[in-house]
DNA sequence: AGACATTCGACAAACTCTTGACAACTGGGA
DNA sequence: TCCCAGTTGTCAAGAGTTTGTCGAATGTCT
């Protein structure tokens, strides 16, 4: 799952420009790509390179592997392979702490570049896991804190939403199994369940999503329609699949019903006649394709 | 929104007055016309090029973003959205029915690819005033005479949603004046007000957004640290309004508020001490910038 | 009349391209 | 300790690209 620059309306920048934000000389930056591959960057009609937003990530990245004393083929490896478990948990999960703060001091500028250099760094799903959703819990845990107000959460949740849902295009086609994604009413946080619709995509699934706050009964409606062959409900509190626990029976009857989110949701679901799924999505989704 | 420049009532200035307000040389705007169509100036009678009151912005933003770094022709991508054909005012219209048609029936491919159609051809103010809102305004009312469910408006608002929020990239980045936007407690119907947002930022501001659904006391905190030039309510029914009558009324002592919706929604404005916008996003946009 | 505009072609400064090479450094092995 | 091989940042040369600016001849506006 990768963004291609090419249709992106952010304007790419040349080598100069990447060499004087990266802190890296031109001629390295040139080595680095002929050498490792570190970069793939579009060119200009004349042949000149234009880098993405996630190049200048990727380059301030080999600095400082470099800088701790990794050699660059070894930093390029790290910085080049898109998914990679050795020693990813850890570094990742610094991110997490400076995106809480730009995200809870309403600076998009910094907010995007983190989630740059994250998205460049890891897999979605490992973005995803040890970043996006764990900062979204912390600034969610911060306002049932009272320490933030509602504005930073709506904020951040727009932001990160932003972002994600930039990546969802094409994701209810191809010719996969398909699944119907809703939160239930009163539920408004969306977000995993975002990224459960990109990690069953990434499985080959189609996905049709109906989003926060959907009633039961019109998903039922669109599931007769859609003929999918797993609706997934989503919600963060019990409260909302209490709340509709009879129309997700009945739901659970006509189709094959999954319920995610926190582990007192997910018990839940069997009384329902619903399977539990894991409360991480991307385990979530692999769960769901696996079974 | 002024849709056709050449009958809009909006006064119209040749090449040295706009090269004076934009600051950027006369052979320089006519070099970035005949290289990159940035712009596409009606001409008076002698043949002399007559601009509009988009193109000082966008000049404005060209020589933002060269500053930033970005190539001539990098910040011209960014800039132009690619301008269709001249009064495309009719054939635009007819993409609002397939774009209905493709969201009230689930179907991502189609309603794409329509987006995708109508976004090249048309700069983004055109596409959203005239067929991307109206399209969503066809299928709220849909819903609400019960000819579709919430699942179609729900799957409708977050394709198109999707769509709008990837257009945001850093539109809170910058050196411009700088806006707070936000949906009072109730109101989940944020599009016209990202609209509105990518329209101010066409102009060179700085957009805050906290989207659907934010009590007007943190907007009112969040205005506190941000101190912004302008406040931003948008709503799509009156009874938001006036169930927050005296906190928007409070707000407005404290900022510069302004009311965004329908005119029944604009009309309480002067009473609650904030001003009114034009019901069109992207009229609004230009209404606040010039103001 | 005089300020302001138009087009077209052209130029030069700044930047970037590729290829190939080289010197400084590293980490062993003899 | 010396030497070798591999690694890596930097450089050079010559060609090509990008882009702001200019000149010249002509036309428009008030």
């Amino acid at each position: 799952m990768s963004v291609d620059p090419e249709n992106s309306p952010e304007p790419r920048i040349r080598i100069g420009e990447l060499s004087r934000r990266a802190g890296v000389g031109v001629d390295t930056l040139r080595a680095w790509e002929r050498r490792y591959e570190v970069f793939r960057p579009s060119r200009s009609p004349g042949g000149f390179r234009l880098y993405g937003p996630g190049d200048e990530a990727r380059a301030r990245r080999m600095s400082e592997l470099i800088a701790e004393g990794h050699s660059t083929a070894e930093a390029a490896r790290a910085v080049v392979r898109p998914a990679g478990p050795p020693a990813a948990g850890a570094p990742a999960a610094e991110e997490v702490g400076p995106l809480v703060e730009a995200l809870v001091a309403l600076d998009e500028g910094t907010a995007n570049s983190v989630l740059d250099r994250v998205l460049a760094t890891l897999s979605l799903e490992q973005a995803s896991a040890l970043v996006i959703l764990p900062a979204m819990r912390e600034v969610g845990s911060r306002w049932s804190r009272g320490e933030i107000g509602i504005a930073e959460e709506h904020f951040a949740s727009n932001l990160v939403r932003a972002r994600l849902l930039a990546l969802t295009r094409g994701w209810g086609s191809g010719g996969g199994r398909r699944a119907l994604l809703a939160c239930p009413p009163g539920e408004k946080h969306d977000l995993a369940l975002i990224v459960f619709g990109l990690a069953l995509r990434d499985r080959g699934w189609r996905v049709t999503f109906l989003g926060a706050d959907t009633p039961t009964g019109t998903i039922e409606e669109a599931a007769g329609r859609l003929r999918p062959e797993a609706v997934v409900v989503a919600a963060l509190s019990l409260e909302r699949i209490e709340a509709e626990a009879e129309a997700l029976a009945s739901l659970a009857r006509s189709q094959r019903l999954l319920l995610a989110g926190p582990t007192e949701v997910t018990a839940a679901a069997r009384r329902l006649g619903a399977e539990p799924l894991p409360p991480d999505a991307v385990e979530g989704a692999a769960a769901l394709d696996a079974g």
